[in-house]
DNA sequence: TTCATAACAATACAGCCATACGATTATGGG
DNA sequence: CCCATAATCGTATGGCTGTATTGTTATGAA
């Protein structure tokens, strides 16, 4: 998929390519939709669960939530060739929920999930001083998330107008915009953080 | 597409459904793909002429430039029935355009033209005091571009998550960020928009 | 050891779909 | 009126692909 193109997908070519027989790949995928949404779910789980493990180990530096926030997130973007055949395959996927029930269904989870997280973080934020008590987390954690994803579309579709720096820096801008309190860095004290 | 998604779309059923035989549309279309990216671009050119006739009109009331962008951006979100179906043509389609080159190339030249409307608007706002001078214009709206893109999809998706509503305000927020000026109603000279 | 079940392979099949092809009808300029 | 060309149709076809089927081997519990 990443190499070839949704549409290049077969699972007669998934066999071949994973070294095994297409009866095999029946044997656990009832039908190909099945194997597309495992290969989806997992991909996503996948990186997913790879950015929270660099948040939290960024988060032990006791850095400033919106400078780990920005790096994890920038994770997510097409910065460089393996990023970007991430993208393209999420891309392509994205594209198919629309039609796709399951599929979509997957990605309502996987972005709650994120949602959740990020507005775990806003809330940190608040109690360290980073961010006023007035914003309401979900909200802007939703805002940030299409914001993200509209980055990380316009970055693959059009490098060009949106490199990856310019929407790393939009991003940036958009994070900015919640995290106005000052605190440069935190009580090294135990804090409630996913 | 609209009504039974991208995948069901076949030329013998789209000859059907248009009265005509399948060699007819043959005659007009080389091959499918050039079928459907020439409706990819018709719908396209479309929509985005409906919202700049609606944005020309507005403008001749002498409304804040920063309104007028947000009704006509607001257009482009799923907010009724109608337009959820727009949305879910063109998402299906963008899906496709990571893995077809020509569908990315009508994609690329259509937002290029609507990023230059909005800079013009956005130069338009320097003029009259909307927007201050510093302001990169060419920067701002290739954001205001992708968060809208990123909105539209999790409107489209999440409806329950990103609510036409909250998408619009998302999008008013974003605006508000960029025209920061006063200057309530413009004086009624002549003005270049657009 | 036995035997049910899981793991695995090879192939057959049936459907669908894009495209090719040949033929027929309209049409408009000369 | 002629005729080249466009418009239009109906159908054939060949390739591809998902899935069903059947068979074989491994495995592990009883």
């Amino acid at each position: 998929m990443a190499t070839e193109g949704f549409e290049a997908v077969t699972v007669a070519r998934t066999a071949a390519a994973a070294g095994i027989s297409v009866g095999l790949v029946q044997h656990y995928f009832p039908s190909k939709d099945d194997m597309l949404l495992h290969a989806f779910t997992h991909a996503r789980n996948r990186t997913q669960q790879r950015v929270l493990a660099d948040a939290q180990r960024a988060d032990l530096s006791g850095a400033r939530i919106e400078h780990i926030l920005l790096d994890a997130l920038t994770e997510l973007l097409p910065l460089d060739e393996r990023r970007r055949r991430e993208c393209r395959v999420e891309l392509a996927f994205t594209g198919r929920t629309v039609d796709n029930p399951r599929l979509a269904q997957s990605l309502g989870e996987s972005n709650a999930h994120l949602r959740a997280m990020l507005a775990q973080a806003i809330r940190n934020g608040k109690e360290c001083g980073e961010v006023p008590n007035a914003t309401d987390d979900s909200t802007k954690a939703a805002r940030i998330l299409a914001t993200l994803d509209g980055l990380k579309l316009h970055a693959y579709i059009e490098p060009d107008t949106m490199t990856p720096t310019a929407a790393r820096a939009a991003l940036a801008e958009q994070l900015r915009r919640v995290f106005t309190g000052p605190c440069d860095h935190r009580p090294s004290t135990k804090r409630t953080r996913r």
